[in-house]
DNA sequence: ACCTGAACACCGTTCAAGT
DNA sequence: ACCTGAACACCGTTCAAGT
Protein backbone atom coordinates (compact mmCIF):
# COMPACT_ATOMS: atom_id res chain seq x y z
CA UNK A 1 0.00 0.00 0.00
CA UNK A 2 1.29 3.39 -0.76
CA UNK A 3 0.01 6.96 0.41
CA UNK A 4 -0.85 8.58 -3.27
CA UNK A 5 -1.89 12.42 -2.76
CA UNK A 6 -5.81 12.87 -3.96
CA UNK A 7 -5.63 14.19 -7.34
CA UNK A 8 -6.52 17.50 -8.71
CA UNK A 9 -9.29 18.21 -11.05
CA UNK A 10 -8.01 18.44 -14.68
CA UNK A 11 -5.90 15.63 -16.84
CA UNK A 12 -2.68 14.53 -14.72
CA UNK A 13 0.47 15.21 -16.57
CA UNK A 14 1.20 11.33 -16.44
CA UNK A 15 -1.76 8.86 -16.98
CA UNK A 16 -2.27 7.10 -13.58
CA UNK A 17 -4.34 4.52 -15.34
CA UNK A 18 -3.93 1.88 -17.67
CA UNK A 19 -5.89 -1.15 -18.76
CA UNK A 20 -3.37 -3.93 -18.12
CA UNK A 21 -3.52 -1.71 -14.23
CA UNK A 22 -6.99 -2.17 -14.24
CA UNK A 23 -7.13 -5.57 -14.99
CA UNK A 24 -4.87 -6.78 -13.02
CA UNK A 25 -5.89 -4.74 -9.59
CA UNK A 26 -9.54 -6.33 -10.67
CA UNK A 27 -8.04 -10.02 -10.27
CA UNK A 28 -6.32 -9.13 -7.06
CA UNK A 29 -9.91 -7.66 -5.67
CA UNK A 30 -11.35 -11.16 -6.64
CA UNK A 31 -9.19 -13.26 -5.27
CA UNK A 32 -8.91 -11.35 -1.99
CA UNK A 33 -12.53 -10.72 -1.65
CA UNK A 34 -14.30 -12.98 -4.08
CA UNK A 35 -16.30 -11.98 -7.37
CA UNK A 36 -19.16 -9.79 -5.63
CA UNK A 37 -16.33 -7.36 -4.04
CA UNK A 38 -15.45 -6.01 -7.71
CA UNK A 39 -17.28 -3.28 -8.11
CA UNK A 40 -16.87 -0.38 -9.96
CA UNK A 41 -16.23 2.01 -7.05
CA UNK A 42 -13.99 -0.42 -4.82
CA UNK A 43 -11.78 -1.35 -8.29
CA UNK A 44 -11.06 2.56 -8.69
CA UNK A 45 -10.38 3.25 -4.94
CA UNK A 46 -7.78 0.08 -4.97
CA UNK A 47 -6.41 2.55 -7.69
CA UNK A 48 -6.37 5.23 -6.12
CA UNK A 49 -8.64 7.39 -8.74
CA UNK A 50 -12.91 7.97 -9.01
CA UNK A 51 -15.13 4.90 -10.31
CA UNK A 52 -16.25 7.05 -13.53
CA UNK A 53 -12.05 7.52 -14.45
CA UNK A 54 -11.87 3.73 -15.27
CA UNK A 55 -14.51 4.48 -18.34
CA UNK A 56 -11.82 6.30 -20.21
CA UNK A 57 -9.84 2.60 -20.41
CA UNK A 58 -12.25 0.08 -20.45
CA UNK A 59 -16.14 0.14 -21.83
CA UNK A 60 -17.67 -1.62 -19.29
CA UNK A 61 -17.73 -4.29 -16.30
CA UNK A 62 -17.82 -7.41 -18.33
CA UNK A 63 -14.73 -6.12 -19.81
CA UNK A 64 -13.04 -5.89 -17.07
CA UNK A 65 -14.29 -9.67 -16.52
CA UNK A 66 -13.16 -10.41 -20.18
CA UNK A 67 -9.67 -9.48 -19.10
CA UNK A 68 -9.87 -11.09 -15.72
CA UNK A 69 -10.41 -14.61 -17.95
CA UNK A 70 -7.52 -13.36 -19.98
CA UNK A 71 -4.97 -13.45 -17.13
CA UNK A 72 -6.63 -17.03 -15.40
CA UNK A 73 -6.07 -18.21 -19.37
CA UNK A 74 -2.91 -16.68 -19.80
CA UNK A 75 -1.51 -19.07 -16.67
CA UNK A 76 -2.79 -22.20 -18.39
CA UNK A 77 -0.04 -24.53 -20.80
CA UNK A 78 -1.27 -25.99 -24.14
CA UNK A 79 2.01 -25.87 -25.67
CA UNK A 80 1.85 -29.73 -26.02
CA UNK A 81 -0.79 -29.51 -28.45
CA UNK A 82 1.98 -28.81 -30.73
CA UNK A 83 4.06 -31.59 -30.70
CA UNK A 84 2.30 -34.19 -28.63
CA UNK A 85 -0.16 -36.75 -29.00
CA UNK A 86 -3.49 -35.20 -28.48
CA UNK A 87 -3.60 -37.84 -25.06
CA UNK A 88 -0.77 -36.59 -23.41
CA UNK A 89 -1.39 -33.08 -24.20
CA UNK A 90 -5.29 -32.82 -23.14
CA UNK A 91 -3.23 -34.16 -19.66
CA UNK A 92 -0.98 -31.42 -19.71
CA UNK A 93 -3.34 -28.65 -20.54
CA UNK A 94 -6.29 -29.83 -18.15
CA UNK A 95 -3.54 -30.04 -14.94
CA UNK A 96 -2.75 -26.38 -15.91
CA UNK A 97 -6.06 -25.40 -16.36
CA UNK A 98 -6.95 -27.15 -12.77
CA UNK A 99 -3.88 -25.32 -11.06
CA UNK A 100 -5.08 -21.65 -12.81
CA UNK A 101 -8.67 -21.58 -11.28
CA UNK A 102 -7.13 -23.54 -7.71
CA UNK A 103 -5.30 -20.44 -7.65
CA UNK A 104 -8.15 -17.83 -8.55
CA UNK A 105 -10.96 -20.25 -7.22
CA UNK A 106 -13.21 -16.68 -6.46
CA UNK A 107 -13.81 -16.24 -10.50
CA UNK A 108 -15.30 -19.55 -11.71
CA UNK A 109 -18.83 -18.87 -10.83
CA UNK A 110 -18.36 -15.47 -13.16
CA UNK A 111 -15.83 -17.13 -15.97
CA UNK A 112 -17.99 -20.21 -15.84
CA UNK A 113 -21.38 -18.46 -16.67
CA UNK A 114 -20.33 -15.26 -18.67
CA UNK A 115 -20.39 -15.65 -22.34
CA UNK A 116 -16.47 -15.58 -23.24
CA UNK A 117 -15.37 -12.59 -24.99
CA UNK A 118 -11.98 -12.96 -25.34
CA UNK A 119 -9.95 -13.33 -28.14
CA UNK A 120 -6.62 -15.14 -26.25
CA UNK A 121 -9.29 -17.95 -24.58
CA UNK A 122 -10.82 -18.70 -27.69
CA UNK A 123 -7.28 -19.09 -29.10
CA UNK A 124 -6.39 -21.82 -26.81
CA UNK A 125 -9.83 -23.36 -27.72
CA UNK A 126 -8.68 -23.21 -31.38
CA UNK A 127 -5.24 -24.52 -30.91
CA UNK A 128 -7.18 -27.26 -28.53
CA UNK A 129 -9.50 -28.08 -31.40
CA UNK A 130 -6.94 -28.65 -33.98
CA UNK A 131 -5.07 -30.72 -31.62
CA UNK A 132 -7.42 -33.22 -31.77
CA UNK A 133 -8.85 -32.99 -35.15
CA UNK A 134 -5.48 -34.05 -35.95
CA UNK A 135 -5.07 -37.08 -33.32
CA UNK A 136 -8.22 -38.58 -35.27
CA UNK A 137 -11.10 -36.60 -33.42
CA UNK A 138 -14.20 -36.15 -35.64
CA UNK A 139 -15.43 -32.37 -35.77
CA UNK A 140 -18.91 -33.22 -34.05
CA UNK A 141 -16.71 -34.45 -31.03
CA UNK A 142 -14.92 -32.13 -30.43
CA UNK A 143 -17.12 -29.65 -28.11
CA UNK A 144 -18.18 -32.87 -26.14
CA UNK A 145 -14.81 -33.74 -25.28
CA UNK A 146 -13.69 -29.94 -24.35
CA UNK A 147 -16.74 -30.18 -21.88
CA UNK A 148 -16.10 -33.50 -20.42
CA UNK A 149 -12.52 -31.61 -19.58
CA UNK A 150 -13.66 -28.44 -18.46
CA UNK A 151 -16.55 -29.84 -15.94
CA UNK A 152 -14.36 -32.37 -14.86
CA UNK A 153 -11.83 -29.62 -13.79
CA UNK A 154 -14.97 -27.15 -12.34
CA UNK A 155 -15.90 -29.88 -10.20
CA UNK A 156 -12.60 -30.87 -9.35
CA UNK A 157 -11.56 -27.27 -8.43
CA UNK A 158 -15.25 -27.01 -6.18
CA UNK A 159 -14.60 -30.02 -4.74
CA UNK A 160 -11.18 -28.81 -3.82
CA UNK A 161 -11.79 -25.25 -2.45
CA UNK A 162 -15.31 -24.65 -2.08
CA UNK A 163 -17.55 -28.23 -0.87
CA UNK A 164 -17.00 -26.75 2.92
CA UNK A 165 -18.88 -23.46 2.02
CA UNK A 166 -21.26 -24.72 0.11
CA UNK A 167 -22.44 -27.09 2.57
CA UNK A 168 -21.20 -25.66 5.36
CA UNK A 169 -24.87 -26.08 7.31
CA UNK A 170 -24.85 -29.66 6.64
CA UNK A 171 -24.28 -30.61 10.62
CA UNK A 172 -27.19 -28.53 11.80
CA UNK A 173 -29.58 -29.25 9.13
CA UNK A 174 -30.26 -32.79 8.93
CA UNK A 175 -27.06 -34.22 6.87
CA UNK A 176 -24.38 -35.16 9.17
CA UNK A 177 -23.34 -38.05 7.25
CA UNK A 178 -22.58 -35.32 4.34
CA UNK A 179 -20.85 -32.84 7.01
CA UNK A 180 -18.54 -36.18 8.23
CA UNK A 181 -17.72 -36.71 4.98
CA UNK A 182 -16.25 -33.28 3.94
CA UNK A 183 -14.63 -32.77 7.76
CA UNK A 184 -12.95 -36.56 7.04
CA UNK A 185 -11.91 -35.70 3.49
CA UNK A 186 -10.18 -32.43 4.37
CA UNK A 187 -6.67 -33.11 2.96
CA UNK A 188 -5.83 -31.35 -0.22
CA UNK A 189 -3.57 -34.19 -1.07
CA UNK A 190 -7.17 -36.39 -1.36
CA UNK A 191 -8.57 -34.14 -3.87
CA UNK A 192 -5.26 -34.12 -5.85
CA UNK A 193 -5.02 -37.62 -6.29
CA UNK A 194 -8.53 -38.09 -7.17
CA UNK A 195 -8.27 -35.85 -9.84
CA UNK A 196 -5.14 -37.84 -10.91
CA UNK A 197 -7.59 -40.70 -11.10
CA UNK A 198 -10.50 -39.27 -12.59
CA UNK A 199 -8.83 -37.45 -15.31
CA UNK A 200 -6.84 -40.78 -15.91
CA UNK A 201 -10.05 -42.74 -16.59
CA UNK A 202 -11.70 -39.51 -18.58
CA UNK A 203 -8.33 -40.17 -20.90
CA UNK A 204 -8.81 -43.93 -20.79
CA UNK A 205 -12.31 -43.67 -22.03
CA UNK A 206 -11.98 -40.99 -24.23
CA UNK A 207 -9.03 -43.24 -26.26
CA UNK A 208 -11.71 -46.18 -26.12
CA UNK A 209 -14.37 -43.63 -27.48
CA UNK A 210 -11.92 -42.89 -30.51
CA UNK A 211 -10.96 -45.92 -31.35
CA UNK A 212 -14.84 -47.00 -31.67
CA UNK A 213 -15.45 -44.22 -34.29
CA UNK A 214 -12.69 -44.96 -36.20
CA UNK A 215 -12.33 -48.22 -36.86
CA UNK B 1 -52.12 -12.65 -16.53
CA UNK B 2 -54.62 -10.68 -14.56
CA UNK B 3 -55.39 -7.40 -13.79
CA UNK B 4 -55.68 -6.17 -10.73
CA UNK B 5 -56.99 -3.27 -8.53
CA UNK B 6 -54.22 -1.09 -7.29
CA UNK B 7 -53.88 -1.94 -3.72
CA UNK B 8 -54.46 0.67 -1.24
CA UNK B 9 -52.47 2.16 1.75
CA UNK B 10 -53.24 -0.38 4.74
CA UNK B 11 -53.03 -3.62 5.51
CA UNK B 12 -55.72 -5.69 2.72
CA UNK B 13 -58.80 -7.63 4.02
CA UNK B 14 -56.93 -10.74 3.01
CA UNK B 15 -53.58 -11.15 2.15
CA UNK B 16 -51.74 -10.94 -1.05
CA UNK B 17 -48.80 -12.37 -1.00
CA UNK B 18 -47.50 -15.64 0.73
CA UNK B 19 -43.65 -17.16 0.76
CA UNK B 20 -44.89 -20.23 -1.70
CA UNK B 21 -46.45 -17.68 -4.27
CA UNK B 22 -43.35 -15.38 -3.49
CA UNK B 23 -41.09 -18.36 -4.45
CA UNK B 24 -42.86 -19.77 -7.14
CA UNK B 25 -42.86 -16.35 -8.86
CA UNK B 26 -39.24 -15.98 -8.62
CA UNK B 27 -38.58 -19.18 -10.28
CA UNK B 28 -40.86 -18.38 -13.23
CA UNK B 29 -39.05 -15.39 -13.79
CA UNK B 30 -35.81 -16.82 -13.57
CA UNK B 31 -36.68 -20.03 -15.85
CA UNK B 32 -38.48 -17.32 -18.80
CA UNK B 33 -35.71 -14.73 -18.21
CA UNK B 34 -32.51 -15.78 -16.31
CA UNK B 35 -30.60 -15.19 -13.27
CA UNK B 36 -30.09 -11.36 -13.60
CA UNK B 37 -33.89 -10.81 -14.24
CA UNK B 38 -34.65 -11.93 -10.42
CA UNK B 39 -34.73 -8.41 -8.33
CA UNK B 40 -36.75 -7.78 -5.74
CA UNK B 41 -38.82 -4.95 -7.77
CA UNK B 42 -39.45 -7.25 -10.85
CA UNK B 43 -40.47 -10.18 -8.56
CA UNK B 44 -42.78 -7.61 -6.78
CA UNK B 45 -44.19 -6.21 -10.09
CA UNK B 46 -45.20 -9.81 -11.35
CA UNK B 47 -47.18 -10.08 -8.18
CA UNK B 48 -48.72 -7.06 -8.16
CA UNK B 49 -47.08 -5.28 -5.69
CA UNK B 50 -44.24 -2.61 -4.02
CA UNK B 51 -40.89 -4.47 -3.39
CA UNK B 52 -40.86 -3.49 -0.04
CA UNK B 53 -43.95 -5.62 0.56
CA UNK B 54 -42.00 -8.93 0.42
CA UNK B 55 -40.39 -8.24 2.66
CA UNK B 56 -42.98 -9.42 5.49
CA UNK B 57 -42.92 -12.52 4.21
CA UNK B 58 -39.07 -13.18 3.45
CA UNK B 59 -35.67 -11.62 4.71
CA UNK B 60 -33.81 -11.41 1.84
CA UNK B 61 -32.60 -12.11 -1.28
CA UNK B 62 -30.63 -14.99 -0.74
CA UNK B 63 -33.38 -16.27 0.66
CA UNK B 64 -36.03 -16.14 -2.27
CA UNK B 65 -32.85 -18.45 -3.76
CA UNK B 66 -33.34 -21.32 -1.33
CA UNK B 67 -37.16 -20.81 -1.99
CA UNK B 68 -36.15 -21.49 -5.62
CA UNK B 69 -33.80 -24.17 -4.62
CA UNK B 70 -36.08 -26.07 -2.71
CA UNK B 71 -38.75 -26.05 -5.97
CA UNK B 72 -36.08 -27.00 -8.44
CA UNK B 73 -34.52 -29.91 -5.45
CA UNK B 74 -38.47 -31.28 -4.89
CA UNK B 75 -38.43 -32.39 -8.49
CA UNK B 76 -35.81 -34.51 -8.00
CA UNK B 77 -36.49 -38.58 -7.34
CA UNK B 78 -34.29 -39.76 -4.19
CA UNK B 79 -36.79 -42.58 -3.41
CA UNK B 80 -34.76 -45.56 -4.74
CA UNK B 81 -32.33 -45.57 -2.11
CA UNK B 82 -34.79 -46.43 -0.21
CA UNK B 83 -34.76 -50.29 -1.11
CA UNK B 84 -32.55 -50.30 -4.41
CA UNK B 85 -28.99 -51.14 -4.37
CA UNK B 86 -26.95 -47.69 -4.06
CA UNK B 87 -25.56 -48.10 -7.78
CA UNK B 88 -28.98 -48.29 -9.43
CA UNK B 89 -30.62 -45.69 -7.03
CA UNK B 90 -27.45 -43.36 -7.76
CA UNK B 91 -28.00 -43.61 -11.37
CA UNK B 92 -31.87 -42.84 -10.76
CA UNK B 93 -31.59 -39.71 -8.98
CA UNK B 94 -28.65 -38.72 -11.61
CA UNK B 95 -31.29 -39.09 -14.34
CA UNK B 96 -33.78 -37.11 -11.94
CA UNK B 97 -31.45 -34.28 -10.87
CA UNK B 98 -30.24 -33.49 -14.43
CA UNK B 99 -33.93 -33.44 -15.73
CA UNK B 100 -34.93 -31.24 -13.00
CA UNK B 101 -31.95 -29.01 -14.31
CA UNK B 102 -32.31 -28.81 -17.90
CA UNK B 103 -35.98 -27.68 -16.69
CA UNK B 104 -34.37 -25.03 -14.74
CA UNK B 105 -30.86 -24.42 -16.46
CA UNK B 106 -30.88 -20.56 -15.28
CA UNK B 107 -31.18 -21.14 -11.85
CA UNK B 108 -27.84 -23.34 -12.50
CA UNK B 109 -25.32 -20.31 -12.08
CA UNK B 110 -26.65 -19.21 -8.67
CA UNK B 111 -27.50 -22.49 -7.18
CA UNK B 112 -24.46 -24.48 -7.97
CA UNK B 113 -22.27 -21.28 -6.43
CA UNK B 114 -24.28 -20.13 -2.94
CA UNK B 115 -24.02 -22.08 -0.05
CA UNK B 116 -26.81 -24.17 0.41
CA UNK B 117 -29.21 -23.14 3.70
CA UNK B 118 -32.13 -25.25 2.42
CA UNK B 119 -33.43 -28.20 4.65
CA UNK B 120 -34.81 -30.37 2.06
CA UNK B 121 -31.60 -29.82 0.13
CA UNK B 122 -29.81 -31.88 3.20
CA UNK B 123 -32.50 -34.04 3.51
CA UNK B 124 -31.89 -35.47 0.08
CA UNK B 125 -27.94 -35.38 0.90
CA UNK B 126 -28.67 -37.13 3.80
CA UNK B 127 -30.66 -39.93 2.32
CA UNK B 128 -28.31 -40.36 -0.47
CA UNK B 129 -25.21 -40.55 1.95
CA UNK B 130 -27.53 -43.37 3.90
CA UNK B 131 -27.66 -45.00 0.57
CA UNK B 132 -24.08 -45.11 -0.49
CA UNK B 133 -23.01 -45.66 3.09
CA UNK B 134 -25.66 -49.10 3.54
CA UNK B 135 -23.96 -50.09 0.07
CA UNK B 136 -20.70 -50.58 1.60
CA UNK B 137 -19.23 -46.82 0.91
CA UNK B 138 -16.62 -45.90 3.74
CA UNK B 139 -17.71 -42.43 4.92
CA UNK B 140 -14.05 -40.44 3.77
CA UNK B 141 -15.53 -41.18 0.30
CA UNK B 142 -19.08 -39.50 0.23
CA UNK B 143 -17.92 -36.61 -0.32
CA UNK B 144 -16.37 -37.32 -3.46
CA UNK B 145 -18.79 -39.26 -5.07
CA UNK B 146 -21.44 -37.25 -4.75
CA UNK B 147 -19.39 -34.55 -6.11
CA UNK B 148 -18.32 -36.48 -9.01
CA UNK B 149 -22.02 -37.28 -9.33
CA UNK B 150 -22.89 -33.58 -8.94
CA UNK B 151 -20.51 -32.35 -11.89
CA UNK B 152 -20.82 -34.94 -14.60
CA UNK B 153 -24.34 -33.44 -14.32
CA UNK B 154 -23.38 -29.64 -14.44
CA UNK B 155 -21.32 -30.51 -17.56
CA UNK B 156 -23.58 -32.12 -19.30
CA UNK B 157 -26.16 -29.72 -18.52
CA UNK B 158 -24.64 -26.78 -19.75
CA UNK B 159 -23.62 -28.95 -22.58
CA UNK B 160 -26.70 -29.74 -23.20
CA UNK B 161 -28.17 -26.06 -22.44
CA UNK B 162 -25.83 -23.46 -22.32
CA UNK B 163 -22.75 -24.15 -25.03
CA UNK B 164 -23.80 -22.34 -27.74
CA UNK B 165 -23.97 -18.74 -25.67
CA UNK B 166 -21.10 -19.26 -23.71
CA UNK B 167 -18.66 -19.76 -26.58
CA UNK B 168 -21.21 -18.00 -29.04
CA UNK B 169 -18.22 -15.72 -30.58
CA UNK B 170 -16.15 -18.79 -31.74
CA UNK B 171 -16.86 -17.80 -35.12
CA UNK B 172 -15.48 -15.01 -35.22
CA UNK B 173 -12.80 -15.01 -32.37
CA UNK B 174 -10.45 -17.19 -34.25
CA UNK B 175 -12.00 -20.42 -32.97
CA UNK B 176 -13.82 -21.92 -36.25
CA UNK B 177 -13.90 -25.69 -35.35
CA UNK B 178 -15.15 -24.81 -31.79
CA UNK B 179 -17.58 -23.07 -33.40
CA UNK B 180 -18.19 -25.75 -36.35
CA UNK B 181 -18.29 -28.35 -33.94
CA UNK B 182 -20.95 -27.02 -31.60
CA UNK B 183 -22.91 -26.04 -34.22
CA UNK B 184 -22.67 -29.61 -35.82
CA UNK B 185 -23.46 -31.24 -32.69
CA UNK B 186 -26.96 -29.84 -32.01
CA UNK B 187 -29.02 -32.31 -31.99
CA UNK B 188 -30.96 -32.96 -28.13
CA UNK B 189 -30.77 -36.55 -29.03
CA UNK B 190 -26.80 -36.16 -28.90
CA UNK B 191 -26.43 -35.22 -25.33
CA UNK B 192 -28.92 -37.07 -23.72
CA UNK B 193 -27.10 -40.48 -25.17
CA UNK B 194 -23.96 -38.67 -24.52
CA UNK B 195 -25.09 -38.45 -20.79
CA UNK B 196 -26.50 -42.09 -20.48
CA UNK B 197 -22.91 -43.41 -21.83
CA UNK B 198 -20.76 -41.28 -19.37
CA UNK B 199 -22.78 -41.98 -16.52
CA UNK B 200 -22.86 -45.52 -17.44
CA UNK B 201 -19.22 -45.61 -17.02
CA UNK B 202 -19.01 -43.19 -13.46
CA UNK B 203 -21.21 -46.13 -12.40
CA UNK B 204 -18.69 -49.19 -13.65
CA UNK B 205 -16.03 -46.68 -12.21
CA UNK B 206 -17.38 -46.01 -8.89
CA UNK B 207 -18.28 -49.93 -8.65
CA UNK B 208 -14.61 -50.62 -9.44
CA UNK B 209 -13.19 -48.33 -6.84
CA UNK B 210 -15.99 -49.71 -4.14
CA UNK B 211 -14.19 -53.35 -4.75
CA UNK B 212 -10.86 -52.19 -4.55
CA UNK B 213 -11.83 -50.29 -1.01
CA UNK B 214 -13.37 -53.20 0.45
CA UNK B 215 -11.98 -56.42 -0.77
C1' DA C 1 -6.38 12.57 -23.57
C1' DC C 2 -7.64 11.74 -18.82
C1' DC C 3 -9.03 13.03 -14.48
C1' DT C 4 -13.08 14.92 -11.21
C1' DG C 5 -17.71 15.86 -9.50
C1' DA C 6 -22.42 15.69 -10.28
C1' DA C 7 -26.09 13.32 -12.04
C1' DC C 8 -29.11 9.25 -13.65
C1' DA C 9 -31.75 4.98 -13.13
C1' DC C 10 -31.63 0.94 -10.59
C1' DC C 11 -30.53 -2.11 -6.71
C1' DG C 12 -31.52 -4.35 -1.82
C1' DT C 13 -33.29 -3.07 2.47
C1' DT C 14 -35.49 -0.42 6.44
C1' DC C 15 -39.20 1.83 8.56
C1' DA C 16 -42.97 4.94 9.86
C1' DA C 17 -47.70 5.54 8.44
C1' DG C 18 -51.99 3.55 7.44
C1' DT C 19 -55.80 -0.09 7.84
C1' DA D 1 -50.43 -8.57 10.45
C1' DC D 2 -49.54 -6.68 5.96
C1' DC D 3 -49.59 -3.28 2.60
C1' DT D 4 -47.66 1.58 0.83
C1' DG D 5 -44.53 5.44 0.19
C1' DA D 6 -40.38 7.54 1.38
C1' DA D 7 -35.84 7.06 2.50
C1' DC D 8 -30.95 5.03 2.74
C1' DA D 9 -26.54 3.47 0.93
C1' DC D 10 -24.76 1.38 -2.99
C1' DC D 11 -24.50 0.04 -7.85
C1' DG D 12 -23.06 0.79 -13.08
C1' DT D 13 -22.74 4.37 -16.29
C1' DT D 14 -22.81 9.10 -18.60
C1' DC D 15 -21.17 13.59 -19.22
C1' DA D 16 -19.85 18.45 -18.73
C1' DA D 17 -16.07 20.87 -16.64
C1' DG D 18 -11.30 21.29 -15.95
C1' DT D 19 -6.23 20.77 -17.20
Amino acid sequence: MCVMAALRRGRPSRPVLSVAGIHAAALELVDEQGAAALTMGRLAERLGVQAASLYHHVVDKASVWEGIRRLVVAEMDWSAFADRPWDLALGVWARSYRAAFIRHVNTMPVLYTAPVAEPLTYQMYQVVCVGLAEGGWPETSLAEVLSAVEYLIAGSVLDHEALGEMFGRAAEMGAPLLAASIRSRSQVVVADRAFDLALDGLLIGLRAELARLQP
